[in-house]
Parts: structure tokens; C-alpha cells; sequence
DNA sequence: CATGAATGAGTGTTCATTCAT
DNA sequence: AATGAATGAACACTCATTCAT
């Protein structure tokens, strides 16, 4: 065991280091706010480094990308209750997903502010469809079994995802204080725009 | 009547030109992403000209930003049917934003991407919180006559205007078409998750 | 008498008015640090005007060498004391010169900043090697009727006038003083460094 | 011995290569009259490479000013003659002096064209006072031991310092050739104007 | 492998000059 | 004659990328 703690910055992978730093930058600055060689500094390698991982700066913002977007996945969908009845497992999503966007702001910023991006790859592109897809087979679920109101797949989708990147952007605003009782109020608002 | 259309390319004044320009290079590629030689040559006009017009390309954006967030709030307020019943008005509302956001995606965009960014100066941002400050007081309006449900003030902003902004960007990458019964469906949500 | 008083800035012609202009801004910010619009502003006239008037920026420091050199000139030479004993004539000189530079200081440091800019055309040079023509052969002069040492013609130009500018020089910093004890010992001191 | 020579531009570290190009640029053509560019090509290095060690332009000239006004300080000051009598102190350090302007003429007219300019910062200027008030203290000895004439402790410094620098334009222009002759009688005209 | 000094194309901006009015 | 809006080359400076070590 020669690096005890791997998830310190001293004992992560120089890679992870330079994606860790380059998230809270892209995050903060943008893309085109933010130059090489500050991320360089910020993961603690030098600059040329960066390039030996990653395919310049545009490779090394899409493979953070799809480092974030299945992080998240994987947040919502590792330990998904998949056989609790739809309005807990609504509870549970909204919960994990509203989790994830305040412990891990970065995170959920960087994904937000980057999912329109010209720099993304086809690579990135595919992740995101194919994670929109998964989300629309289970609104199709949900509508077969007569739980959700008969309407478009995605006007769900739109919604509750809309909902959430909303109220999160105006909680890191200052605009809105996210308290137990607005997030009960927001999940209860999208529920009763989804059910039948 | 040799200058018969203003409103062409050719006989706009070059102000109004360079802030047209500026409006699709911003909503495309971002504030860092846009090169202010990039702007001056779509606008047909020297670099030096925006200068003239302009403090820079920071008091561009904030000129453009003021300009597009007036003309979104006209569209919406210019008649505004304040004698109908509450419905009626949310239907009228969710139509005229929805007429501006596909006919000006480009303005849609642009005050989307841009309403946060660190360019935005006090004159800008101060009308952004009067634009919001005039959508809270009407939504106070509907929880006091008991139109729209007991919950937060907030609320009903981001679950509107959230998934209004997300309904749009699907329809611009193509995820989404647009149809009549898609927009009922999405404005009949929206009432849903809004209504006592 | 249509014009009652030429040498307001309303009277002055315009060429006069840019003149003026620009050795005011020439002198304290330089050639190279003093924008032509900026000096059309200051002469109260349109940039374009200048161009009538001169061949450009160099053309314009040119004439104005020429313009200022002229009048320091006169000024010392106009109603010099041939009559007198050299000794008076030289305390004449001085004192004229001081005067001057105390109630020209923009004439006199522009004289002094400007007189060996790369910019300087085969005219102005020409003035100021018959400037200097002038004071040597007054020097000479002084030689040969035995009231100077004997030695390089160049010295006495060089020391007085050395002094001179390195003198005003020293005042304008706030280093010095010009009281009447001090330029009093000036004089003497140059006198000193000539007398045979 | 591979790096034999540190004193040729191709010895030298990039940063006095910088250097070395900035005082030749500055002295002939003033800051506001040279590019950073030139500085850079006549250096042999990239444009970038100027603010890896300069923190711009006028960062550049005050280190430039700075170690100029050292190297012609130690080369007065570094083998000063403490124990001979004044007159051979000043024929020591008017020679000295001299000897500067005529091998090293870039430096003293760099030192001389910006020893006033506004981009001049703190540090600068503080050297520039210092080098002054321990010529003001050398000028109080002379007064005090009776050697120099009872009159301002500037006036001293204005003649001698006036006068050389006088002499090196005249020379540089060609008016004036500085033979032997010529310097030993410049030195006597000082030392006149200095004596009791 | 890893570095960081070096680069030069590109940035936002200024300004000497022109020219339609 | 006089203007000042318009220009585009040039400015000071930044940064994505390379490569000698």
C-alpha cells in the first residue's frame, strides 16, 4: 500500500490531479476563461504535462466532461431503488441529483456550463444522448403504466431537469436560499407537472 | 425615399449593425469566445469603429445585453392583457416568450448564456433584478387571490422559466421538435405544477 | 479692427490655435505620447483640419520647432544691448533666457524635449545650426577682444547653456528653487567658466 | 568551457539580451517611440519571452534604468581617489564620467532622456535620489573645507552636470569633437565655476 | 516521463490619417 | 474650408502549445 490515501491530491493519478484542477477552473472561468497553464499550476504539474494526457486543451475538456457526466450518472443511478414504487423513486432521483449539486458544485456547474460547447467531441455528444435516452426510457415506463400524463417523453424531461439546473443557478446566485421546504415545494411542483 | 428600410443590414445605423453582429457571435460562441475583430467584420465596419461606439467590448455586451432584455420584456409587456382572467394571462405569457424564443433565438440565447457573467456591470444587472422583481410581484398577485398554490415566491419562476429555457435548447440541438401539441403540453405542465 | 484682440485663442487664426495646442500637450507628454486628436480637441478644430494646415503629425512638430525656436530667439536677440560693455550683455543674455523659460516653460521645455527627435526635418536642423552659428560667432568675438579665455569656441555654448536648461530643468522637478540669490550665482558661476 | 563568453549577445541570459536591445531602442527613439516587438526582435527572442521576465513595458525600463544608473555609479564610485586632494578628485571623476558617456553612449543617454519620465516607479526614483543627495553631500565637504565657493549646494551639481552632458549631445551630433584639448578645458571651466 | 522556458499567433485597443459631407 | 466618422495598421500583452533538457 504504498499510496495510502489515493483520493488526496498528493496520492491521485497526475491525470486525475490535472482534471480535478481543470474542473474547478472551467467551472469557475469557462473554457475560453481559463489558460493551460493555470490548471498546470493549480494540479501542481507542469504545463507540457497536461499534454502528454490529454489531446490539448480541447481533449482535456471533453474527457473531464465525460468524467462529470458519468459521475453524475452514477450518482443518481448506482444505488437507484429500482423497486420502490415511482413516486419514492422520483423522491430518491431528485434527492440524489439536488445531493450532487451541492456537495459537488463543480461538478454539476461544469456540466451545465459546458454542455452546448463547439469544443465538445462526437465522443461527449454520444455520452450525453445516450444518457438522455436512458432517462427517456424510463419516462416511458412511467407513462405505460398510466403514472405519468400522456405527453411527449421529453416534455418530462424538460421540466424536472429544467426545474432543478433553474433553482440551482439562483441558489448559487444568492437569489433563492435552497431550505428542506423549497426543495420539498420544488419536487412536489414537478411531480404534479408529471403525474397523470 | 432613399433610405426606405431601416431595418436591412444596409440601412441600419452602424451602431445598431455591430450590436446585431455581436448578438450572434455572443449567443454562439460566449463572451471569451468572441474576438472583437470577429464582431467588427460581420458587422461590415473597421475595428476601430466599435470603439467608437462602444467602451470596449465590455460596454458592447452590456449595451447588447440591456437592448435584448428590453426588447424580450416589451414583446411580453407591450400588451400584455391585464383584464383577462389568470389562465388566460399564463397562456398569453407562455406564448409571447415562446414566439421570441423562436424567432429570436439568437437574442433568447444570448440573454440566457449571458445574465450571469462577471462583464455584466450595475446598470445591466440592476435591470435584470427589476425585470424579476416585476415577475415576483405577479406571482404574489396569484397566491393572494388564491390562483396559484402556497409556496414559495421563487418557485414558480424557476419551474417556468426553467423549463422553458430547456424546452428551447432541445428544440436548437435537435432533440425536440417544436409542435403545437408539445408547446400545450409544456404550458399545461407549467400550470399544473403552478396552480392551487 | 474687426478681431479686437488676436492674441486670445478666439482671435488666433486656426493654424495658430493647433500650434498652440499642440506645444502645450508636446511639451509635457511628448512626441510620441500626444495623440493628433487630441490636439485637434485642445485647438478647439476638427482633426481633419490639422492635415490642412500640416503635413501630418511630423510636419506639425516641425513647424512649431521652427515657430517656438524663432521666438526665443527674438526674444533674446530682439532688443539685445550691442551698445554695452560684454559683461552687461551677457548678464542681459541670462536674464532674458530665464525669462523665458519662467513665463514660456511650455515653449522652453518643448525646445528642450524636441531638439534632436529623429523627426526633425533638414529645415528645422538648419535653424538650429544658424542659432548656434550665431551664438559662436558672438564667442569668437569675445575672444578676440580678449574678454573670454582662450579655448574651444564650443566650450562657452556648452557650459552656459548646459546650465541653463539643466538648471530649469531642476526647478520644474521641484528639486531647486529659482530664487534671485540662486540665478544670481548662476550667471556668476557661468561667467566664471568664460572670463579670461 | 562551453559557455566561455558571457559577455557576448550570444553568452548573455535572454534577460540582459533584453536589456541590452531595450537601452540601445530607448535611448534612440525614447519609451512612447519603441515597440515591444522591436525590443524583442533586436533581443532575438519572441515578443512573449519580454514578459516572462519583465512585468511590461514599464517594467522593463525601470530595471533598465536601474541598472544602468548602478553601472555608471560604480564606474564613478568604484575606484574613487578618497584620499587624494578635491582637484584630483574631480579630474578623476570628471574623466571617469566622460570615459562613461564615450564607451557606454547608449546608457548615458538612456539615463539622461529618462531620468523624468512618468513611468518611472518608486524604486526608480528612489535610486535617482539617492545617487543625487550623496553628490550633494561630496559638494557640502567641498563648501565646508573652504575648496568650493560659498553658494547653493545645487548650483554645483547644475554646472558640472549640465555642462558634461551638454558637451556628449554636441559631440554625438558632430558639432563638437571631443579631443584632449577640449575635455581638459571643459574640466578647468567647471572647476572655475566651482572654486572659492 | 516530466518539465517549464520559449514561442508567435491572436487578443483588445489606440491613433494617424483620409474622405464624404 | 472645415469637419469628424471611419478606418486598419500597429500597439502592449496573453496563452495554447512545443521541445530541449
Amino acid at each position: 500500500m504504498p499510496t495510502a490515501n489515493p483520493t488526496t491530491d498528493e496520492g491521485a493519478s497526475k491525470k486525475e490531479r490535472i482534471l480535478d484542477a481543470a474542473l474547478g477552473l472551467f467551472a469557475e472561468r469557462g473554457y475560453h476563461g481559463t489558460a493551460v497553464p493555470l490548471v498546470a499550476e493549480a494540479a501542481g504539474v507542469g504545463a507540457g504535462t497536461i499534454y502528454r494526457y490529454f489531446e490539448g486543451k480541447q481533449g482535456l475538456v471533453n474527457e473531464l466532461f465525460r468524467r462529470e457526466k458519468r459521475a453524475v450518472t452514477n450518482h443518481v443511478l448506482g444505488s437507484f431503488p429500482f423497486s420502490e414504487p415511482p413516486r419514492s423513486q422520483f423522491h430518491y432521483f431528485f434527492g440524489r441529483i439536488v445531493e450532487w449539486a451541492r456537495t459537488q458544485p463543480q461538478s454539476f456547474q461544469f456540466l451545465e456550463h459546458h454542455h452546448h460547447g463547439p469544443y465538445l467531441d462526437e465522443d461527449s455528444l454520444a455520452l450525453e444522448r445516450e444518457v438522455t435516452e436512458y432517462a427517456l426510457n424510463y419516462v416511458r415506463m412511467l407513462k405505460t403504466t398510466g403514472i405519468a400524463r400522456d405527453a411527449d417523453d421529453h416534455l418530462f424531461l424538460v421540466v424536472v431537469w429544467g426545474t432543478i439546473v433553474r433553482m440551482m443557478r439562483e441558489a448559487w446566485n444568492g437569489s433563492l436560499e435552497l431550505t428542506d421546504a423549497f426543495l420539498a415545494q420544488a419536487e412536489e411542483a414537478c411531480w404534479e407537472a408529471i403525474k397523470a
